[in-house]
DNA sequence: GTTGATTTGTACCGATCAGTACAGAGGCAT
DNA sequence: ATGCCTCTGTACTGATCGGTACAAATCAAC
C-alpha cells in the first residue's frame, strides 16, 4: 500500500510533466504508475475515461494556470503595460527560461492534436485575444494589437522550440527580452 | 508481390510524411508498411537498423533538402538579399504555407529528441549560421546578424506551431511577410 | 535452363500496451 | 466489533509493438 488518498491535482501535475518529457502518445500507463506511485486501479478510479481523460485533465489544468496567471491579469489589470510585463515574467517562470516545453504547443504538432484540437485552439485563441486586448488598451489600434499579439505568442513558441533544439536557454531569454521591448515601444494611437 | 525494387528515397519521403502526421514515437511499422506498400522484410532490408535507422534517414533527407535549397544558396549566392528572399520562398513552399509541420522542430519537443539530439541541433545550427552569414554579407554587424537569424528561424518555427494550433494558415503567411520585411530593412553597417 | 544474389512478404517471437475485473485495504458511521 | 463505501493494487485480457527468421519471388549472369 503505497498511497491512501491520491491528490488529484498533484497527480495531474505529475502526469503533465511526463507528457512534456515523452509526449502524450509515448507516455504509457506504466510510466504514469511509476511516476505517481499509484496502481492502475487508482488511476482508473481517478480518471475513469482512461488516458484520454488524463490528457483532458492535464490540458485543463494548464489552461487554468494560464487563465489565473496570464489571461485574466491581461484583462483585469488597470495598467495594461503592467499586465503585459507580468505576462513575460510569468511565462519565463512557467517555461523555466526555456527549459520546460509548452505541452499544448507540442501537442499541436503530434498525433495528440486530433483528439484535443479544440482545447489546443481554445488556449491559444484565448492567449491571443487577451493579449491583443491589453495591447489595445495600451495604445495600439485593434489590427496592430492583434498582429503584435500573434508575434509575441508565436515568438514565445518558436523560442521554446529553438532553445530545446539547440539546447541553449539564451535563445528563449533573448527572445523574451526582444518581445518585451517590442511591446514597450508602441506607436501612439 | 506488390513491389519489386523499392526506391529508397521515395520510401524515405513516405516515411517522413508519416512521422509528420503521427510523430516518430507513434508511427508504427504497420503504418509504414501500409503507407509504403512494403512488407516488413523489405523495410528491414532497406533499413537494417530498424526504426531508428528510418528516423536517421528521414532527418538526413530533410537536412539535405535544406542544404541544397536554403543553406548553400545563403552562402553561395552573390547577392545575399536574393538568397534570403529565396529562403523565404523555399520555406513557404516546403512548409506548405504553414500546413506542413517542421518535423525536426517537432522532434525537438517529444521523446524523439534524445536519440536524435545531435541531428536536430546540427540542422538548426546550420540554418542559423548560414542565415547569419548572409545577413552579415547584406550589411549587418556580426552580432546583429546572429540575433536576426535567430529571430527569423524561431519566428518560422513559432508560426508553424501557432498556425497548426489554431488551424489558421494566415498566421504563417503573415509572419513570413513580417520576417521578410524585417530582413529587408537592415541598418547600414 | 541453372545458379547465386538480391529483394520481398509472412509467420512468429517476447514485450508492452490500455483497459477490465475484482479482491484487498482503509476510513467512517453505527 | 460490523458493515458499507471509497480507494488501491494486482492479475488478467486481447491487441499491438519492433524485430527475427526464413521461404518465396525476382533478376542478372552464364
Amino acid at each position: 500500500m503505497v498511497r491512501r488518498f491520491a491528490d488529484r491535482d498533484e497527480v495531474i501535475t505529475e502526469i503533465g510533466e511526463l507528457f512534456r518529457e515523452h509526449g502524450y502518445p509515448a507516455t504509457s500507463l506504466s510510466l504514469i504508475t511509476e511516476r505517481t506511485g499509484l496502481g492502475k486501479g487508482s488511476l482508473y478510479h481517478l480518471f475513469p475515461g482512461g488516458k484520454p481523460e488524463m490528457g483532458e485533465a492535464v490540458l485543463t489544468n494548464i489552461h487554468k494556470w494560464f487563465e489565473d496567471n496570464v489571461f485574466l491579469p491581461l484583462i483585469d489589470e488597470s495598467d495594461p503595460q503592467t499586465a503585459i510585463s507580468h505576462m513575460f515574467e510569468a511565462v519565463t517562470t512557467y517555461f523555466r527560461s526555456g527549459r520546460r516545453i509548452c505541452l499544448i504547443g507540442a501537442m499541436a504538432l503530434d498525433a495528440s492534436r486530433d483528439p484535443f484540437a479544440q482545447r489546443i485552439s481554445d488556449y491559444f485563441q484565448r492567449w491571443l485575444e487577451t493579449l491583443a486586448l491589453a495591447l489595445n488598451r495600451a495604445g495600439l489600434l485593434p489590427d496592430d494589437a492583434r498582429q503584435l499579439a500573434r508575434e509575441i505568442v508565436l515568438g514565445i513558441q518558436g523560442a521554446l522550440v529553438l532553445a530545446r533544439a539547440i539546447d541553449d536557454d539564451s535563445v528563449f531569454i533573448d527572445e523574451i527580452g526582444r518581445l518585451r521591448k517590442r511591446s514597450l515601444t508602441l506607436p501612439q494611437r
